[in-house]
DNA sequence: AAACATAATGTTATCGGTTTCATCTATAGA
DNA sequence: TCTATAGATGAAACCGATAACATTATGTTT
């Protein structure tokens, strides 16, 4: 009753023709069998046109049938340099997983580089040590997402051993350093007089973690600033510093609902928060907006379709990294070692779970 | 106005330091300042035990000062071994992006890999690219989601060529192949089974591209299958094939609507395929699951947040990623070169998308 | 004290390419 | 016809490590 008919194509195939492990071929196999030194054989491959178009013909036919693959550890190696991009990646942050990083991939692809990921969890000792495997496999270039405050001395030294490096989803306040971003605190700000413009004065704050990620630092600082130009005085209680999940934000939420005083609206500082927050909301028998307002950050594609829908502030995720990685390259081939810096924008989208406050 | 408190320290350090380019030291130079040979330097990291601990740390303390770093292709090209793991995703899978990969790259870095990605966007010709890349790269293994139907020649290359290779998010009917994978086809069947049970009888399907990813052929066997126990005529009408995007889901539904005698339940077999169907829904004033049911696939974070929470299949992602990456690295350092093949479970979970026929 | 095992280190070939420099044709210009 | 020059190829060093094998120093056994 399965559906052999699919893949029986391809068993048949492999059960024909598995045999003996092929030993890869090299350059100098090639070589000798077609007739011609190494060198010949490198150029045919990499400077067709130092080579007679004949012997190049024959070369590649050999090469083909001896299924030769080229050795890009042993290319780099030779070469002193690298085909492939370090990517060091915050938690796991959907948003950037999702959208971000897809484009990076399809951007590298094109370029003709390869991709190698980390993931810090917001740990330090974590993205030291990626920092490190990257370096050992000498990439030819490095994006950041920001980094842990807490690795500032180590990272000097990336910027100063000349690896290229551009950080994103961030702006960097130093004139040295490259990046594609966006102003976090501008958008925090915007958001926060959002909401302050709907008549609330108790606003909460769910953060990522600020005391170690400077973008989540911009937020917080952001939203201060929203509330200083309107004459509110910032409360600490109001604060809650959380790792970005469905889960941290279902519970933070509930520490919101217990303070006297509750806040009438909540920044979450990333729609995953969010919506983890109206999750807990829910939970509780509360109504948003109409109990209390919601406002997220990011714009990840479902903020559209929950219910209800978020207002929230929108990243360009996918230009963003593609931009990135486009800087990237440019670094890693141009000769220009300007410094380049990109601030793109971004939008406040309003749906509907904020509303103003009734009293 | 700015948060600069945040990143001057960074800023500071980076202006003071930065200066010459440093040329990265090699084990022949860390030897010669040590007055040691290169062979012992390379003994000192990998087989410590090999060298007298006085000289140890010596050398340590040489390196530390030179700033050294591991070349790893040097090493990998020696040794003849690499700490690179290729995993070639589909499409721009959500699901799997956000879920299933950083599981790979979890254990992966434990384990002293690196993850190279590469994303197919379901081009056969893009797959092959990247794969050759990856052979390029000398990959220890790979993970691979499936591969395009119009591949199967080439893939049996990998299989022969003893990369250690693991199928993921399907099983393969070939007992010469390991995956990690579920049972797509009995997936499919049993949500399409539910929808019967709840009476609907025309029950669109709105599928992946099943000409190219046999994962998405299952579903469609699966689909059939349930449709012919039930004394249910297949009907071609019923099934688009469509790659899994929000807005091609919102598209594709329109089209359903136009059918006279139109369904009156779908089967989207992915969420995001699901969710955009329900907006097209809702944009052409019907009410889900009043007036038609929705049913998807995967069961993403999000399944549960939107309006209707989705009924759905859930899909192990995080633990599918987790083993796929421990098998991989199994087959890459044991010597046993068993076939592992492994079924996860999937659960249906009925949430509100779906109801009852009412006529 | 001779014989031998063991520990610590050095020598050198090798991995699979690239690249500089030298060599050898073949064609063009004088 | 002789030299200049470009075109095609080869020889060999090198990239930065590893590992097999050789060597030397140290300690143990009888």
């Amino acid at each position: 009753m399965k559906p052999v008919a699919v893949i029986v194509g391809f068993a048949k195939i492999i059960s024909l023709l598995t045999g003996g492990t092929v030993a890869s071929a090299t350059m100098k196999m090639i070589a000798s069998a077609t007739g011609v030194s190494k060198a010949t054989v490198s150029r045919a491959f990499h400077a067709p046109h130092l080579v007679d178009p004949k012997t190049r013909l024959k070369i590649m036919q050999v090469a083909e049938q001896y299924n030769y693959v080229y050795n890009a550890a042993a290319g780099d190696l030779s070469r002193k340099k690298s085909s492939l991009i370090g990517v060091l990646v915050p938690g796991p942050n959907k948003s950037f997983f999702g959208t971000s990083l897809i484009a990076m991939q399809d951007k590298a692809q094109e370029e003709g580089f390869s991709l190698v990921i980390g993931n810090t969890k917001y740990d330090c000792r974590i993205e030291k040590k990626i920092v490190e495997q990257f370096q050992e496999h000498r990439v030819a270039g490095l994006i950041l997402t920001g980094f842990l405050k807490s690795n500032e001395v180590y990272f000097y030294n990336l910027v100063r051993k000349d690896i290229p490096c551009v950080f994103t989803w961030e702006t960097m306040a130093d004139q040295g350093l490259n990046y594609v971003g966006f102003d976090n605190y501008d958008a925090a700000f915007r958001i926060t007089d959002y909401l302050v413009g709907l008549k609330h004065r108790r606003i909460g704050l769910l953060v990522g973690p600020y005391s170690k990620i400077s973008r989540a630092a911009s937020r917080l600082e952001g939203y201060r600033a929203a509330l200083k130009k309107n004459g509110i005085d910032f409360d600490p209680q109001l604060v809650k510093e959380r790792e970005p999940s469905h889960i941290e934000g279902k519970e933070a939420v509930k520490e919101f609902l217990k303070i006297k005083n509750r806040p009438t609206a909540i920044f979450a500082a990333s729609d995953t928060l969010a919506i983890g927050a109206i999750t807990g909301l829910k939970e509780k028998g509360l109504k948003v907006p109409e109990d209390i307002s919601i406002a997220g950050f990011d714009d990840i594609e479902f903020a559209a379709f929950c219910d209800p829908p978020l207002t929230t502030i929108r990243v360009p995720s996918y230009e963003m990294g593609k931009l990135t990685m486009k800087v990237l390259i440019e670094m890693i081939r141009g000769a220009s070692s300007q410094i380049r810096q990109y601030d793109l924008s971004t939008d406040l989208i309003i749906r509907n779970s904020c509303a103003e406050l009734q009293r």
